[in-house]
DNA sequence: ACGACACTGTGTCCGCTAGACACTGTGTAC
DNA sequence: GTACACAGTGTCTAGCGGACACAGTGTCGT
C-alpha cells in the first residue's frame, strides 16, 4: 500500500488520496517542515494575486523558500497542488437558509454563491480547463476530482430540490445546467468582455470589418452598437431562463 | 502599417487581421512554400488523431517537413495558429431549415449540429480554455477572437430568435445559454466521464470513502449508484430545461 | 542589366516549465 | 547505538514558445 513502486494506475488517484485524507504521513525520518495545507494557502494567495498562470512548482516553492523539488515530498504533480488549492479555496459550502423559502430561491442563492466565491478566486473556473490542456489525449479527469468541500456544495444544491418529483440523476443534472452555466458567464465577469462581438477592440478595425459584414452578419453588426453591460445580462437572463425552465418541469412533476 | 515595430496593442489583433483576411502578402522576396491554410489543415489533423495538447509548433512543423521558426512566417503566435485552426474546423454556418419549422426546433438542430461538429473535432471547445492559462493575468481574449465562420455560426443561431419581441442583447444572451451548456456537456460526451462523482473510479477508493460519507452527502450516494448514462442525460435534460425556458419568455412576450 | 532591398526559411539561443534521480543529513524505531 | 526511512537539495533532461541573426532568393526601381 505504501509501496513506493506501487503508481496509482491513473494519475487521479493520487489527487483523490490527497483530497480525501487518505495520505498517511510516516512518523520516521525528519520532521516535515511544510505541510500540503501551507503549500496550498501559499498557491492559492498567488493565483488570487497573480492568475492561475503565475502558478508553478518553482513559484510556489520560492513563496516558502525552499526549492521545487521539496514540494514533491507533499504533492506528488502540480495537478495534485491544483486540485487541493481548489478545494481550499471553495472553502465550506454555504447556508442555503429554511427549506420553506422554497427551492427556486434557495438554489438561486446558492448560484450567487458561487459566484462570489469565483469572484474572490478568479481562477478556480479555470482550474480544471488547466487540467484538459497538457494531459494527453485523455485527460487526468474530465471535470476534476473533486474534494470533500466541493462535494459538499454539490450536495447542498442538490438538496435544495429533493422532493419535488425530481430523480437524483435529474436533481444533479440541474445542477450541472447551473452551474455551466455560472463558469460561462464568470470569465465575463471577471474580465468585462463580450463573449461574442465581432471579436472588434479597435474601432479602426471595426470599420474595416464592419463595412464588407453589415449583410453578412445583420444581427451581430446590430448588436454591436448596442452598450448593454454584456456579462451582467448574459448571467441574469440565462440563470432566469434556467430556472424558469427547472420550474416549469417540477410544477408538472408536482401536479 | 506594415512596420514591423508597429506591435499590435493586444496580441488578438494579429489573430483579428489573419482571420478576416486583412494580412496582406508581400509580393517580394521569395516565393512562400507554405500557406496559413496549410498549415492549419495540418493542425487539424493533428488535434483529431492526438488532441488539443499534441499542438506545438515544433510538433505541426515537423509534420510539414519544416522548421518550427518557419512557422512564425505566417503567424505570429501559437494563439493565432490555434484560432486559424479553431474557424477552419468550425467550417462554414449549417442550414437550419425553414422558418416555418418554427424556433424552437431550428435552434435545437443548431445545437446537435454543433454537438456533432465537435464530435468531430473534439478539441474544439477546449481551444479558448487553452488560451486562458498561459496568457498572463488577463487572458489574450476571454473567449477566443471569433473569425468569420464562427461568427456565421452565431448570426445563423441568433436568428432563429428574430422576430419573437426579443430584443437583440436578449438573443444573444440566449445562444451564449445554449453554447455554454453545449460546451460545458460535451467533456462529458467525449471522455464519457461523470462530470461530477465522488470522484471515484476505483471501487476499492468508493468504498473507503463511502463509508464515511453517505451521511454527509446522501443525494450523491444515492446517485453515485445509479446507472445512467450521465452525459447523455446531462446534456438532453440541460437542453430541455433552456429551451423550456426560452418558450415561457417568448409565449410572454408574443402574447 | 543590375544593384538595393524585402522577404523566406534555418540555426542558435534564452528563459521557462514539469519532473526524475541521486545525494546528504536527520530523526525515529528496534 | 545502529539501521533505516524519510526530508530537502542540486543536477539533469526533454520539451515548450519565441527572439534574433543569418544566408539565400526573388522582385522591384533605376
Amino acid at each position: 500500500m505504501a509501496a513506493p513502486d506501487r503508481r496509482a494506475p491513473q494519475d487521479y488517484l493520487g489527487a483523490l488520496e490527497l483530497l480525501w485524507g487518505l495520505r498517511q504521513p510516516s512518523s520516521l525520518g525528519p520532521k516535515r517542515a511544510l505541510s500540503v495545507r501551507q503549500i496550498a494557502e501559499v498557491g492559492v494567495a498567488i493565483a488570487d494575486a497573480q492568475g492561475l498562470a503565475a502558478i508553478s512548482m518553482q513559484r510556489v516553492a520560492a513563496e516558502l523558500d525552499y526549492t521545487k523539488m521539496a514540494l514533491y515530498r507533499y504533492v506528488r504533480s502540480k495537478a495534485e497542488l491544483l486540485a487541493v488549492m481548489t478545494d481550499l479555496a471553495i472553502g465550506d459550502p454555504p447556508d442555503l437558509g429554511p427549506p420553506e423559502d422554497g427551492w427556486r430561491t434557495r438554489l438561486e442563492r446558492w448560484a450567487r454563491l458561487i459566484r462570489a466565491t469565483w469572484n474572490r478566486h478568479p481562477w478556480l473556473p479555470h482550474v480544471s480547463e488547466w487540467q484538459a490542456s497538457p494531459g494527453a489525449v485523455r485527460p487526468v479527469s474530465n471535470d476534476r476530482i473533486m474534494g470533500p468541500n466541493e462535494v459538499a456544495w454539490v450536495e447542498t444544491a442538490t438538496s435544495t430540490l429533493s422532493g419535488l418529483g425530481m430523480s437524483p440523476q435529474e436533481q444533479l443534472d440541474a445542477v450541472f445546467l447551473v452551474s455551466a452555466h455560472l463558469r460561462a458567464t464568470q470569465a465575463m465577469t471577471t474580465y468585462g468582455l463580450l463573449p461574442w462581438t465581432l471579436g472588434l477592440p479597435h474601432e479602426e478595425m471595426l470599420d474595416r470589418l464592419r463595412g464588407g459584414h453589415e449583410q453578412r452578419f445583420p444581427t451581430l453588426s446590430r448588436l454591436a452598437a448596442s452598450t448593454h453591460d454584456p456579462a451582467h445580462s448574459a448571467f441574469e437572463f440565462g440563470l432566469a431562463r434556467i430556472l424558469d425552465g427547472l420550474e416549469l418541469l417540477i410544477d408538472k412533476r408536482m401536479r
